[in-house]
DNA sequence: TATGAATGAGTTTTCATTCAT
DNA sequence: GATGAATGAAAACTCATTCAT
């Protein structure tokens, strides 16, 4: 498998930084290939082309991240707890690696249709995440239960997403993961919030 | 003024139109003449470049998207009736100029960082709409007295513009402007919407 | 004849002007009509093309030329005061209209090889004069009798036309007319002067 | 160091070839790669820029021409045998390559001012040669002693150019090599030639 | 496996010229 | 005669991908 080998993650790391540090538009494969420190041709032993580094790079990372946030939220026993920890995580992760957060919030959305429906396909392991908290928490009575699935669903990755991009635009002036509590009871407010 | 000129207007309906259809990098100058029913050349007696239709269309139609609101809005008393009547507003526009809902949501943020960073510009006339209903919804004890206006901003918007991406993404399958309703009481659940 | 409406002759001086401010290159159409003070068509209704205004300007400013320069010569009586005379005027006509040099020496030898083509037939006026010295000069026993007449007139004219370029390029950091009874000396010593 | 590389002198050669045969204004960078034989991107391997092309050429044909004649120039004693070699060997070179004398004598004129400096630049190397001849000759006496070197130079450097001009844009009717002689005998005539 | 020299398709923009008013 | 809005052809350069070594 290749994906086992140094230089597949090698050059995907070298992809985030590039990306991070010159914009999508202007990380050419050939600068890729420096900064991993292969030859341009080495880059096609392991991708087929420059949009599957782009489709590999976030289907690593956000695999990563989706395995971090279900070991986290594996111990807590209530919907919110359980939301309260992915925003924390969401937020703390991100704001720790600040290329990987440049490349997902400002650059990869920079890619074509095509790239992006693919993101979309890797995202849906996140948004199923989601899901099931919500579902867990109309269940347990936490949320209310008229509580459109679908729809808490976008308002809570569509607010965390904002939340973060505003972050990235913003310079990072101010202190990102401090937010996920005042998030959180937004979030949850949102969903119907009822102490259980 | 140019921008009164029928050609000006012309030429951003034409530009809409084919970066919908062929999506932001297929969209090359030629085309966009071509659709507009005038010459390469003209183009640039009325736009610097390329990217100056871009942002044109995007003021000019984020400049009417406001406009609009904002008129809607002005008849209403209270905050939550006011932010109803926007998002109701929003969803409404955009999924009646499918076109324009594809170039806002999807194909306008290929665009590089530059061209984004004005768009986002033009952005600051709706956002600081949206904090004014904010802002108003905490004076008259609507809202919770601890909201803080950024966040329930970045949340109020998040939400919309995923409610939105999701809608066009997915093909249009349903119906848009129906999710008003839901989708507002999601958000003055996270503003701690209390009755009057 | 159009040569002698007064937009004719607004036309050609603001050629010069354009040319010389900005470079054969940046010189566009539009330029010199804004200089002149007409509009862009104007400018066809005196002129076939652009090309026709360069040559236009090259035949009316060396006629002039040739015309001083013949008016100046009528009265001297030997070759070598003749010479000097040429020298002497060609040298300060050109140090006085710095624009006028600058298109010349510079500007005007960037055209394309067909209009240097036509610039050379109108140069074959003041080329003729310089023959028409250099014979006089052998007849009257002046020159050196085995005088190849077309090499002196080459090095007649290569040696001021460098002279001139040479001091243009240089920013006219010294006085160009004082050149003239050193080079007139050199061109003399090279066709065999002697003192009659 | 690319300037040994092959293909860098073959894009040189084609330069010149399709200059020469096109003129400077039809000498697309397409034309020059086809004759090179290699493809369009391959140009910008080896140089930065179109212009970069130009000035190489003139750079690597005019050290060739300096070295040449310093290397004919070395074993004369005189400065008058001395300028005879270097403009024997000018004029031998020259007419024994038309495509280069095309192009520096007509074609590479036409460039921008930018350009021509550069060009200029690469001159010097050339007129400082001429510049070393006559001081030479003053102080061996060969040459009046009142003869001012940098008039001297520009007749010398100006004679001979005009003179390659006129064979060039003549047609080559003549036999220019034959001009060396008598061009000589004008240059040390004009530079105050006293037999030693 | 790994290399990196070579490839060649593809697009914005300028500006001389025209012609309806 | 005079205008100036409209035209549309034309070319340098980049960069993802290949393939001989």
């Amino acid at each position: 498998m290749k994906k086992n080998k140094p230089k597949y993650r090698q050059i995907i790391e070298a992809a985030v930084v590039v990306i991070a540090e010159n914009g999508y538009h202007q990380a050419q494969v050939s600068k890729i290939a420096k900064q991993a420190c292969v030859a341009d041709g080495t880059i096609y032993l392991y991708f087929k082309n420059k949009e599957d580094i782009l489709i590999s790079l976030f289907q690593e990372k956000m695999g990563t991240f989706v395995e971090i946030i279900e070991g986290k939220i594996a111990g807590k026993e209530t919907a919110a707890e359980k939301l309260l920890m992915l925003v924390e995580t969401h937020l703390k992760l991100l704001s720790e690696d600040l290329h990987l957060a440049i490349v997902t919030q400002l650059e990869l959305r920079q890619s074509n249709k095509e790239l992006r429906l693919k993101v979309n396909e890797v995202l849906k392991g996140y948004l199923n995440l989601i899901d099931k908290i919500i579902i867990e928490g109309i269940e347990k009575k936490e949320f209310g239960s008229s509580l459109d699935v679908r729809l808490a669903r976008q308002m809570i990755f569509g607010t965390i997403d904002e939340t973060v991009t505003s972050w990235v635009m913003n310079e990072q002036k101010y202190d990102l993961p401090a937010l996920a509590g005042p998030v959180h009871q937004l979030l949850i407010n949102g969903c119907g919030y009822q102490k259980a």
